[in-house]
Order: structure tokens, then C-alpha cells, then sequence
DNA sequence: CTGTTAGCGCCTTCAA
DNA sequence: TTGAAGGCGCTAACAG
């Protein structure tokens, strides 16, 4: 545990004063005449000066960290936005305090304040409030800290928010799944998908609604899922929803899943069921996770570039301004899970096979 | 942005000195009378006073910050160790500075420095150094920074290491795969798995040896694995190596993967090339991620308790003495991947179902 | 029991 | 172009 070298350390050795190697850090601005910097430049290396980002932080000065705040870190949709965000912030020299609240919402706040008491400059919240001014928001804004964050894009989308279009998707869903002679169409979701949930729900059904079909509302499953908060349970809701769905003579011959952990939930409940998919049953998901080309058949989902949102919500944390609100509509991407519906509700048709037709257009793994 | 309120004002507002607030704020240790304790507490909290943990940790205090470094974020391995690290941390009071580098290990170095530039008291490195005494983890503790590691357990454990029993586990995926009646296994890997590796194909070696079988040289292959660094390159990984270990005649009846990535790769060449999992092969993985319960056939893999994981390595980062290296034996989860060895090396036995026959002792997914 | 004082490492006027 | 002094918010002696 050695001391550490401070400024003073390096103006001794160089025999200047603590203000000039001062100026010489915050770069050449002040004309330091060449000599001298040299020999600071010197003295600074061969002692391995490094400046304290903390007391730089104590002068009011930026200490060069923003904080994002996650619903989870095992939700697999978190880790591509965790890295973007970390990419851009240590692009620019900034570090990330990363915060899990493992869905316990009211951590927000507190984890917020902590950041606050840290001195990050702005702390960022990946799907988990919503609205700007929740009780963290509010914390965290409080505190003289900017903020930013991850939301599904309603009517308006204020600044610093970097909006997820669920309606726009749900649209390419339908378009996809009614040129393929869908009119039936169900959703499964679970109650901890809070925000984007509905939104995808709602569009879903205006989706239908601008085609003249409905929603019926026992073609849709919300699975209350209490307990464990991990990924498989994530999965089992959705097998439980897709057993509630499709245990009927009378069942849909699509179904959209809130994510595609539900959906894979599907996959698994039509295998139970003895249920082919896509030859009986249409499946589709939402993120397009690792996990979608996975599973067999490999799911035809809504790709959401989570890497790049990452990326665009850092940016905002990194802005001294706020900046505009950006809308992101993510595309959709077809892959095995998804197919022509079955001529007569729930009845096989014939032919083609296992993991259904390899329609050209379609998307490889 | 408010301007933050200090020590001062509270002090002034309760109309005592800052040293008072000082030590009210730091527990009731120095006797306090009641009546001050309760007007600076008041006006505390009136205000909303919340120290600054920046000046705290300028005047050589704790700063109640960790770091904890990452070879890569999307690897399905991380998060669940990133959350047993930050929820054992933040169960102290501490906050976590995540640093994700890619694999781009120079990188190590640089952002390790700059956490310590922020004042953290310790950082971690996950399975990314493979040695404590590596330049990221030299460049900690010259900081004056306490280090600890997520490595391979070797014979000598040093204090701060979380080892993981490599040797161990493949003792045991030899065990359950020799029971089964196979007697040449392969084993698939890629250059990106550097620590852990290694050890696993040793430990595979070491296994077979000590039943007088050996380990093939044809029968390992290593993926060179270049460019992405994605989760699905690395099946992809799997997926080539696999190609070129099943396109013989003569091939090997199982083979295990260094993780599970690799071994899901296996099962999609396998499939690539009409050979049935499990009964034409038997496929073992490493690591027991979720994606291990997604595969069809579900992975038989080598369950690793990766949050605690995280966790043991927080409280190492905690804790102001070096703590006694621990090591950490993962078990074997027997899924559906794995069975009987084909009688003929690489011809079909009669019966079963294509999933395989379900044996009762093994876990379903 | 409470107040005064002197820094922690750095930056920022203001002089020299 | 360089130096001296003061202060950021807090803690730690040491007085009172």
C-alpha cells in the first residue's frame, strides 16, 4: 500500500510550484514554456502521477462517471444496453457505476442517492421508471444529477429519453403474420413486464383493429408470476401462458409473446402440447436475444437493437444539455417460428418438414 | 441543480458546529446530548442533508466503492455474477464500478487505473487475469488498490482468489460419461476461453487416464475464433469445431465443450449433419447457464453456482485482510443431452424416443 | 460535551 | 510565465 503521489509530489520533484503542474494537467491552454513542461512531463512520469479524480470531483469539477441503473442484470435484453452504454461512456474517458435493482423498484431510490452521494454527473435508467419523474428520477434530479433514460416512445417523448416504439413493431408483426393468413392472433405476457408490456399489447391490438379483426380477450394470457425474479422463471411464464392459451380445441393460431423469453415459454408449452410450431401454431417474440436462435425452431421476433439504445442512452447521460428524445422502431425478423396458418383452426395440414418450409426471404440463424 | 447542501448549513441551521454534525454523523460512538443529537438530526433531515461521499473518501476514508472488471458483459456467464458481486456489495453500503473490456485485455490496465483515479478500495477481476500478479492487477495494488481474482483453481490457491475446480467437474462429466458405456471422448474449445480452458481439457486428460483410456489428439479441436466477440459467434465456435470433429466415420460417442456455448454449437452441428443427441452422441457442456435448459436436447453440463460466485469475490473485495483462497468444486447436472454410447461408433441403436429416453434420475430442465 | 483548526488533492483567482 | 493563497466537504486531533 504505498502513499499516493499527489500534485505536490510532482511540483517538488520538478521543482515548480503546484499551479503550474496543475496547468500543464488541464492541458496546453496556458502557454507553460517548453522547458518547463518537459520537466513536469518528466517528473509526472518517472513518478507515476496519477490525478485524483475524486478531489477534482470535491472542486466541483466533473468527476467523469455516470451511473445506469438496471431492472436486472439477468435479464438477458440488460447486458447488450449495459455494454453500449459502457462503451460510449469509457469512450469519452467516463466510468459506469452499474446498479441492480433486481426488479425491487423501490431500490431505485436509493441506489440513485448513493450515486448522487458519489458524485456521478448522471445516472441513467434502463427500462425501470415509468416516467422521468418517479420517486428516483426525482431523487437523483434532487440531487443536481442529470438524468436520462430507456422508456417506451409515447405521444411525446421529452428530452433525454431514448423511446422504444411498441407500436410501431407490433405492427410489422401483424402485417407478417396476416400475410401469412393469420386473423386470430394472441398475446402472452407476465406482470413484471411493466412498461413495454402494455404498450405491445395496445398495439397489438390497434394493429388488428386497423384490419377490421379484434383482439379477443381470451386469446390473451397475463401471467401473474410472483416469486423467483430469474431468467428461467421468466420462461416459465411463459410456458404457463402458452398452456392456458392453447389447451382449447379453439385456440388462436398465432401467438405474440411480450419478450422472447415468453415466447420461448410458448415454444415449450406447444412442445407439451404436442403442438407443431410453425406447421400448427405461429409463435413470435420481442428483442431478439441470443436465445431466439436457440431454440428450434428458432424464433421470428422484433430485432430491437439494444447495443445501439445502450449507446444513445449514454450519450444523453453524457450531454451537459438535454438532448431531444429519440424514437427507435425496431424491425422485425422472420425466422422458423413463424408460418402460414393451419387451414382449419388447430387441425394439422399436410406436408413439409419438422422445423417447417425454408421460405427464402427468411432470416438464417 | 441545486446548489448541494454541506455539513455547513447544517451545522448552521441547528445552530451547532460542523464537527458536532461530524460526529452525529458518524454514529453515536462520541457521546452526544440528546437534545443536540435530535436538533442536528432534525435539521438533517429538514434539509436533506446527504454527506458526500467524494470529500469523505478525499480525507483517506472509505469511499465505499468497488470495482469489478469483466472480460464481457453479453457472455450469458457474467450477469449472474455481477449480481451476486453487487448485491453482496451493495448489502454493505458499497456501489460497484463495472468495467467491461471485451477481451480486449490491454484494457484491463487502463480501466483498472481508472478506477483506482476514482477512488475505489478494491477491484475485482472475473476470470480475466491469469494471474494476480498480471499488469491490471499490478496496476491496482500500485495504486494502493486491495485486488482480488475469479480464477482456475490451481494447486496453490492464493489469498483473494475465488479458484474454480476445473479438474473436479471433468472428474465427475468423465465419471458420469464412462458409466454410460463411452470410452473415446472429444473435447471442443475455442481460442477466447484462455484460463479455464486449458485446465478443462487437462482435467478431461487426467480423467480418462486414470481409467486407462486417453484422450485423442483428433478427437479436441480448437476454434482460432476470430473477429465478433458476441455470444453467437461463440456457438458459432462450436458449431465449426463440432463439423470438424463429427464429419468422420470414426468419431468420437461423446463430446464435452468448454462451456455451454460451445456445446449448444455442438448440438446444431450434430444436427447439421443428421446425428442424433443423444443417441447417435452425447453432448457435455460447462457452465449451466439458462440457455443450457433451451437446447433441444437440453444440455447435460456442469452446473458452476456462478452467483455465488460473484458473491465470494465481493467479499473478498470487502474485507480489509486477504481472505483464504476458496475453492469451488461445480456438480454435474445430468439433462437430455447425454446417454447411452451407441454400440457401433457412429451407427444407430433401435427404440427411443428422439429426445431420448427419460431416466429418472436425471433433472428435468 | 462541543468548538477551533488544520489539512486530504486539486483548481482558481490574483499577484509577481 | 509562474507562484501563493483560499476553498471544495469532510474528518481528526486538540482545546475549551
Amino acid at each position: 500500500m504505498k502513499t499516493r503521489i499527489t500534485i505536490k509530489d510532482v511540483a517538488r520533484d520538478a521543482g515548480v510550484s503546484v499551479s503550474t503542474v496543475s496547468n500543464w494537467l488541464r492541458g496546453q491552454e496556458y502557454g507553460l514554456a517548453t522547458a518547463t513542461r518537459d520537466r513536469v512531463e518528466a517528473s509526472a512520469r518517472r513518478l507515476g502521477y496519477r490525478p485524483s479524480v475524486l478531489a477534482r470531483g470535491l472542486r466541483g469539477q466533473a468527476t467523469r462517471v455516470v451511473g445506469l441503473i438496471v431492472p436486472s442484470v439477468t435479464n438477458p435484453s440488460m447486458p447488450p444496453i449495459i455494454r453500449g452504454a459502457e462503451d460510449r461512456a469509457s469512450e469519452t474517458g467516463y466510468s459506469l457505476f452499474l446498479s441492480n435493482i433486481d426488479r425491487h423498484w423501490e431500490k431505485a431510490v436509493t441506489h440513485s442517492q448513493a450515486m448522487a452521494d458519489r458524485g456521478v454527473e448522471a445516472v441513467g435508467f434502463a427500462f425501470s421508471v415509468p416516467a422521468l419523474d418517479a420517486p428516483a428520477a426525482r431523487a437523483a434530479s434532487d440531487a443536481g444529477v442529470r438524468i436520462a433514460a430507456l422508456l417506451p416512445a409515447d405521444r411525446d417523448l421529452p428530452a433525454n429519453v431514448v423511446g422504444l416504439d411498441n407500436e410501431g413493431a407490433m405492427r410489422q408483426v401483424v402485417d407478417h403474420l396476416w400475410a401469412l393468413g393469420h386473423r386470430r392472433i394472441g398475446f402472452a405476457t407476465n406482470a413484471r413486464v411493466t412498461t413495454n408490456g402494455p404498450r405491445r399489447l395496445a398495439g397489438l391490438g390497434a394493429a388488428l383493429a386497423s384490419r377490421g379483426a379484434a383482439l379477443r380477450e381470451d386469446d390473451t394470457h397475463l401471467d401473474p408470476m410472483q416469486g423467483s425474479f430469474d431468467t428461467w422463471a421468466e420462461i416459465e411464464s411463459g410456458r404457463r401462458a402458452g398452456l392456458t392459451l392453447l389447451s382449447r380445441a379453439d385456440r388462436p393460431t398465432a401467438i405474440c409473446a411480450v419478450n422472447d423469453l415468453l415466447a420461448i415459454g410458448l415454444i415449450l408449452a406447444a412442445g407439451d402440447l404436442g403442438i407443431r410450431v410453425p406447421r400448427e401454431l405461429s409463435v413470435v417474440g420481442f428483442d431478439d436475444l441470443v436465445e431466439a436462435r436457440i431454440v428450434s425452431p428458432a424464433l421470428t421476433t422484433v430485432h430491437v437493437p439494444l447495443y445501439d439504445l445502450g449507446r444513445m442512452l449514454a450519450e444523453r447521460l453524457l450531454a451537459i444539455e438535454p438532448t431531444a428524445g429519440v424514437r427507435v422502431t425496431p424491425t422485425l425478423v422472420v425466422r422458423g417460428s413463424s408460418g402460414p396458418a393451419a387451414r382449419g383452426q388447430g387441425s394439422a395440414t399436410a406436408g413439409s418438414a419438422p422445423t417447417g418450409p425454408d421460405h427464402p426471404t427468411r432470416a438464417s440463424r
